[in-house]
DNA sequence: TATGAATGAGCATTCATTCAT
DNA sequence: TATGAATGAATGCTCATTCAT
């Protein structure tokens, strides 16, 4: 009786896509339903069949994208493989995932982290992911035991976003290289050993 | 008519302090002049006696902080005094700076470097400066060669910027022992040598 | 296209009464067509087949309600059987079939004498005719020759479809004591003869 | 700070008049702010400078309404002056006194007593006092001890209302002469005591 | 230096109604 | 007989800003 046929998921879909670049372009409040609907060709009321609200429009793509990304790197535990490859590599490859996952949606990707009260939540929750990955590391030996993990999650999270804004999204670097880079950097530090 | 007395400097003093907490606490759109005015005990004509506009006191309190920030990091340029420290010590003090000028003033940090266009600007100004004191490091062999300086700047001003908001305004960890840690991060890496 | 199936009768039938539900309690313009359709199970294009638009459905119901009351109202003129029951019974009958009448419908009485502008010309019809048979009886010297019957005809109305709404369709008191109270106070009069 | 000049309590108070007429005359969902500030020569923000909704400026009109009547009606206690003058008189007067007020605004007068949810609480108000009055007499042994005072306040009630709005407001009758008609029906009844 | 009064421009949202199927 | 999809036309309300004083 309330199905939605073919068309309308379609309308929705479209409706979607346009919200999603007007918020990432202009942010919440300079985002005008008007201008979202006039993008898909379809008129204001046509918006609230679809969506409740301004709000619940963001909130639907937000919460999409917090979901996707949380399950990327709950799946990416590092536990799972710790033999088949060696440390630099594995790291390597998970970060190299998040970069290409971020650059994959770069408007989702831009309201998921903009000032919106539950990026900060979001954050917090990748890096506790990466905290507990990292200590795994540090019981078995491979990181020096004086380190304070969580500070090395908070900056790798901080590193990971801010390079992704800059040079993944743009296609100024390449994913697999920068991800080697970063990751020897966190693993080797910049000291000229020679020294 | 621009002759400003006393009473009047004091209340566009007061605008500007009430007008940092809203931006600060609610961003440029949901903060209203209504709002700025009455916490400041004043009348919205008031408002336009001292500014020009919303725009112009967020500005206002933009640049300014900019600009401050700005001239401390130009003014701890290393190559001022390579000699008289050891490189660990004047990183960390250079760190540390700016973590104490990021605390000082929480709300103008935090519109600073809210999403406003001109935040990347800055964050970008950083980096460069940053950039440069490590290359000249770096040509002085105490970095690996073969590390790219411009991504590692790019790092650590996100790493500085996200642990700012996250330990030092809240005053979370002290600045001092942090400053040290990711010095100690950066420099040395993570591994443990013995392996 | 006009022949009506047994589905398509039921359908209507259904929607007129859930529409006197809504408009009886929430008046004309707080009720929706979309709330109306879906107590029906309906949709809201599936309205239009049998009505042509919200006000035609609220002019349906009250029509109707206004013709069968004026129905009743004409069918129970005094004059019929002015010899066989005394004054007093004959009027309380009168009286009594009308709060039975509103009482049936409680919902189709609360449209009909809501704020629609043919609730007026309802009562006054209803008054002409009330005031008719008592002028007939005041000119067989039952009734003070002195008094306006023109009056007694508006207080009368008045009263009765107050009490109707107030007693009546709650239940709260029984139709056929209220209605020989109401015709003795008429009568009688307050006052007490002793004095 | 916030103090209201002269001309602005005068806006205020033209803003309401308009109000009244134009909810007397469409109901509260058919009319519109920007009718209201339109009769009055004002914009629609100017409208939310003295009330904060169309609701308010509504319930502002009702419960003032409301208030004055009840004022009206408790001042006028039987009891405060049982000797002065001979009953019919007295009640006489309390009659033709709301009448006046009734009619001193009729559209407020209207929307007091329109489909508003408080309409009937006001009515039950007044129905109270009156029956209070009534009961009091009834015990000096003015009225017949059977009649149930309750019922009367009801019938007496209802009748002021609807002989207010078809006769005292549209001025056909004359306040004075349809108070003591009113009065003398109710204490002497229609019978003709010849009989 | 400050304010009472007012406004232009805009935006989200609602609802009865229609059209093609 | 019914529905999925869409819309025209409003309307309440907000906010930065101005003007006369």
């Amino acid at each position: 009786m309330n199905e939605r046929g073919l068309k309308g998921l379609e309308s929705r879909m479209r409706l979607l896509e346009a919200a999603a670049a007007e918020f990432a372009r202009n942010g919440f409040h300079e985002t005008k339903i008007s201008t979202i609907v006039k993008k898909v060709g379809l008129t204001q009321p046509s918006f609230y069949i679809y969506f409740s609200s301004k709000e619940a429009i963001f909130e639907e793509l937000i919460s999409e994208f917090h979901s996707n990304l949380k399950k990327l790197i709950e799946s990416k535990r590092l536990e799972d493989n710790l033999e088949h490859m060696d440390l630099s590599n594995r790291l390597a490859e998970i970060v190299e995932n998040v970069f290409l996952f971020l650059k994959k949606d770069p408007n989702l990707t831009r309201i998921g982290f903009s000032l919106n009260p539950k990026a900060d939540d979001l954050i917090a929750d990748l890096t506790i992911i990466l905290k507990n990955n990292l200590t795994t590391e540090q019981q078995f030996g491979y990181f020096r035991p004086e380190i304070d993990m969580e500070i090395v999650a908070k900056c790798i999270s901080a590193v990971i976003l801010h390079l992704s804004f800059i040079y993944v999204i743009p296609g100024i670097k390449d994913t697999k290289s920068l991800s080697l880079q970063l990751v020897d950097l966190f693993l080797q530090g910049m000291l000229n050993e020679n020294d």
